[in-house]
DNA sequence: AAATTAATGTGTCGTTAGTACATATTTGTT
DNA sequence: AACAAATATGTACTAACGACACATTAATTT
C-alpha cells in the first residue's frame, strides 16, 4: 500500500462519508466444519434466520472483531459452536463478490475444519445445529454452497498429499474404516489390497495390537496415526497416490 | 452469519462508535507479480514510502472499493501498475494479523500473477517500480516477505500440477528455456532427456516448425502451448512429476 | 457342535512410469 | 577448417501401479 492511499485514508478519517466508502465493508469468517459418521461425510449447518433465506441452511460464521486475528475468529466460532478447540482448521479462500450478502458488502474468509464426531457430544438440538450429508446438499444460504464445494475440493486435494484425513477418525481405527473414509471423500471405490499396500508404504500408522470389538463379523486390527503426523497444522509429506 | 450478528450490526449502524468497532477494518489486496528474465524469477516491487518502512520495498496493492469485487481490485492494480489486463491471476491467501499494518487494522487478500516480461515494456522508472530477483529478497515492508514466500510456495505447487508456467514465457519458446524456467522455480537441476520425455508425454506443446535465431549456438526448435491450455484461469490436468 | 456368513489378511504378475546415463549432430565462432 | 557449445535422441534398471484370488477368522445361524 502506498503513502498516497494512506493519505486518502487519513483524509477519509476526517470526512465521515468517504470514510465509510473505504471502511463500510464487513469482514467475516465462515467455517466448513466436516465430520464423518455412518460412512458419510457430513457438514455442520445452522438454519438461516435471515428473511431472504428462510428455510435454507448456512455455514457457521461470524464477523471478525477489530482486535482479533483471522484464525482466532475461526477458532472462536468453532469453540462457540462445537465446544472444541484442538482441531484441524485451515484457511481455504476468501469470497468477496459485491452482492453475496443481502444486507451489505461483506467479505468472508472461508476455513475448513475436520473433527472427530465420535469424540464429543455436540449440543446439536440446543442451537439448531445439525449434521448434513454433503452429498445431499443442493442449496444453502448466501454463496455458502460455493464455499462448501470449494472447501470439499480443497479437502480432496489435501487428502492426496497429507495425512489430514485422520482428523476425521477416532484415535484408534481399522484399515477398513480408513479406506471407507477415503472412498467417501474421493467418491471412488478402492481395491483393498492395493489400498493397504500404499498405506503401509507411507508408514503413517502404528499397529497397536488391538482388535475391533463392536463389529458383527471378524474384527480387524486397530491402528493409530504416528505421533509425528498428529498435527493440526499441515506438514509436508510425500503425496499419496490412490487412484 | 446469524440474525443476531446482523442485529448487532444494525445497532452498530446507529451508534457510530461500535459501528467503527465492526467496520474499522481496512481491506486491501496485494499482488505478487512474477516475471522471468535472464534465467531468474523476479517480482515487481515498489519502494515503500511509509515512514516505518523507509528503504524497504513492498508488493503492489490497494484498498478494495466498496463496489468492487476482489478480483476486480486485483486486476485494477495490475492494470494500473503494468498496463496489462489479460494475465494469469489467482488468489492465494488472506493475511489478517492484527498488527501487520502500522497504521491500523488492515486485512489483505494476496494474489499472484504470472506475466510475460518480454511482451510488454513496463514504465518502470516512471513510478519507481522495479523487478527484483526473488532469490535475493531478504526483507520487505509489512508482512510482504511472508506473502511473497506463500505465493512462491503456491507457484511451486501449481507448476507441478498445471500448465501455468507458460504464462511466464513468450508465446514461442524452446525446450531449453522451458526447462531453465522449471529449474529456476523449483530450485533444482533437471536431466534434459528425462525432462523432454515427461513434457512430451503431457502433450501440452505444439512444434511450430521454427527455430531459435538469436542464440550464439546451435538453435533449438520452438514450441507453443496448445490453445486448449492457454487459459488464464486454471484447468484440471494430470500432474507433472518432475523430480 | 457343525455349517454358514461375512469380513480380514495377504502375494504375484504384467504394465507403466521414473531415473541414470553417453553419443552423434548441428550451428556459430574463431 | 577446426573448435566450442548446444541440440537431439534411446536403453537398461528400478520402483510404483493396477488387476486379480484364496485361505483364514470370528460371529451367527441351524
Amino acid at each position: 500500500m502506498t503513502e498516497k492511499a494512506l493519505q486518502q485514508l487519513k483524509t477519509a478519517e476526517t470526512e465521515k462519508i468517504s470514510h465509510l466508502d473505504y471502511f463500510n465493508i464487513g469482514i467475516s469468517i465462515d467455517c466448513v466444519i466436516l465430520g464423518y459418521e455412518e460412512k458419510e461425510l457430513k457438514v455442520l449447518l445452522i438454519k438461516s434466520d435471515m428473511q431472504e433465506f428462510s428455510g435454507l441452511y448456512s455455514l457457521l460464521g461470524d464477523f471478525i472483531k477489530p482486535d482479533e486475528d483471522l484464525e482466532a475468529a475461526s477458532y472462536r466460532v468453532l469453540k462457540e459452536r462445537t465446544g472444541l478447540d484442538d482441531v484441524f482448521l485451515e484457511q481455504v479462500k476468501t469470497f468477496g463478490n459485491i452482492y453475496r450478502h443481502p444486507s451489505g458488502r461483506v467479505i468472508t474468509v472461508a476455513y475448513y475444519s475436520l473433527i472427530d464426531v465420535s469424540n464429543h457430544k455436540l449440543q446439536l438440538d440446543l442451537n439448531e445445529l445439525h449434521w448434513h450429508k454433503v452429498d445431499e446438499i443442493n442449496q444453502l444460504a448466501f454463496d455458502h454452497k460455493l464455499i462448501l464445494d470449494t472447501c470439499l475440493g480443497r479437502l480432496r486435494e489435501q487428502v492426496m498429499e497429507h495425512p489430514v484425513i485422520f482428523n476425521l477418525l477416532p484415535e484408534k481405527f481399522s484399515l477398513r474404516e480408513l479406506q471407507e473414509l477415503y472412498e467417501a471423500i474421493l467418491g471412488v471405490e478402492l481395491d483393498r489390497r492395493n489400498f493397504r499396500k500404499k498405506i503401509s508404504i507411507k508408514d503413517w500408522l502404528v499397529d497397536i495390537d488391538e482388535m475391533e470389538n463392536d463389529v458383527p463379523h471378524r474384527p480387524g486390527k486397530l491402528y493409530m496415526l504416528k505421533k509425528q503426523y498428529r498435527n493440526k497444522a499441515l506438514k509436508a509429506t510425500a503425496p499419496l497416490q490412490l487412484a
